[in-house]
DNA sequence: GTAACATAAATTGTTAACAATTTAAACAGA
DNA sequence: TCTGTTTAAATTGTTAACAATTTATGTTAC
């Protein structure tokens, strides 16, 4: 892809959004980030734009930029378009996936198992998205690929927002027996775990509860971190 | 809603591709856009990164921007899309539409049924989006309804490339049908329906043709025209 | 000590000028 | 007439300066 400022802008925001380092509420003020990214206050500002489109960030007039926090409403129908979603993705890659697909499905659970084992929260949840992310690509449909970027970075917000602290991770177990089903080639298996799995992770939020607020950006957005 | 120059010009830009005045491939120029729409070039390079971030407009760096031209591919997997959003859409319009909802439904049913009788396709064009766009806000899930208006305007591009002339336009037959099962409360054949729908609509799309190129934008775009 | 007000600082919004690149046009040579 | 080159025009990209608004600070009155 295009490597403009703007894009590598974007990329990081998305990429602390979805390792929920940037959490909903975050003031991105227009100077911080030209001086972090050492672009100018234009660039900013189309990239600002790009990611108020992708509802991740609200545009307040004279305000300026804020990471976007949803509501308790939008929170479900988030959740219930990822289960649109994702039911029609499971589907293609049932039907879609190859042997090394299937290997590169086996090869990410074992990534997450050892991960799962380092006890390093922010490496597990891109592991969980991650999982979620191949599942989108395997089931080639760019479109829906696409959605599902934006629905588990929102997803991200909301659990970093609502997330009770213990759960708001996705169970490797889940993930192995999904991939089972997709192994075993059962549409209907797959569909119903993919369903349970999203429903489960939604039953854990805890709306009501509190988040705590977060460190200066320049902690958080460092342009030189790895984009992973 | 707010009133920046931004989001006028966003706004008719995507009513301008719904109702297929603007087709794939038109350039978007900025001193164009900023002398039809009164607005300096600052204002145009933000909206149009909105429009390129919906996915209707490409950022082509150095060339400028133009209307997206959806490939055969991008088409097919814009369809599966709609038809896996619609699908949860229509079960909402089934447990959710009230009888104020059933009556609005009925209403637009009778518009179309006469807008049908003036032959006048772009007219025909924007009421039979606007059918869809009402079930998914009916639907209640502001999430779907989004991403539904994204899918629309999409699939507006594409009818426009590759649509047969006689063919892409919803037959009002098929939504009285689908409001029928929604006041029957009958929630499979609802969903069915939409999806015979969908898939007729895409099953009329002539792939390989070519399309026609079209008039200057002052023509397409006067910021004057109503907003309806 | 608190509230209301005035002032100063910081931030966002707007505009214009200039540089770089692409596109179109003119032109010369074969 | 066609091809390739040079020149000019138009378009996009970049930057800085300034205006308007909001936020923070400090002061005064009660």
């Amino acid at each position: 892809m295009s490597d403009t400022p703007e894009t590598v802008l974007v990329e990081h925001v998305l990429d602390a959004i979805s390792d929920q380092r940037l959490r909903a509420g975050t003031k991105l003020g227009e100077q911080a980030l030209s001086d972090l990214f050492s672009c100018n206050r234009a660039h900013v500002r189309r990239a600002l734009a790009t990611l108020a489109a992708y509802q991740v960030v609200d545009l307040i007039p004279n305000r300026g930029a804020f990471v976007s926090t949803p509501s308790e409403d939008e929170a479900r129908d988030v959740f219930q378009a990822r289960r649109a979603i994702e039911a029609t993705i499971i589907r293609n890659v049932v039907r879609r996936a190859d042997e090394a697909d299937i290997a590169s499905l086996r090869a990410h659970l074992a990534t997450e198992d050892s991960i799962r084992s380092q006890n390093d929260r922010p490496k597990a949840i891109r592991a969980s998205r991650a999982f979620h992310m191949l599942l989108a690509k395997i089931g080639r449909n760019s479109v829906l690929e696409h959605y599902l970027a934006e629905l588990t970075m929102r997803t991200s917000l909301i659990i970093g927002l609502y997330g009770s602290n213990a759960a708001s991770l996705c169970s490797d177990d889940e993930h192995a027996r999904i991939v089972q089903s997709i192994a075993d080639r059962d549409e209907a298996r797959a569909q119903e775990m993919v369903d349970h799995h999203l429903r489960h992770i939604e039953g854990e939020i805890a709306f009501g509860e509190e988040a705590p607020r977060v460190g200066p950006l320049s902690m958080i957005l460092s342009p030189d971190r790895a984009t992973g």
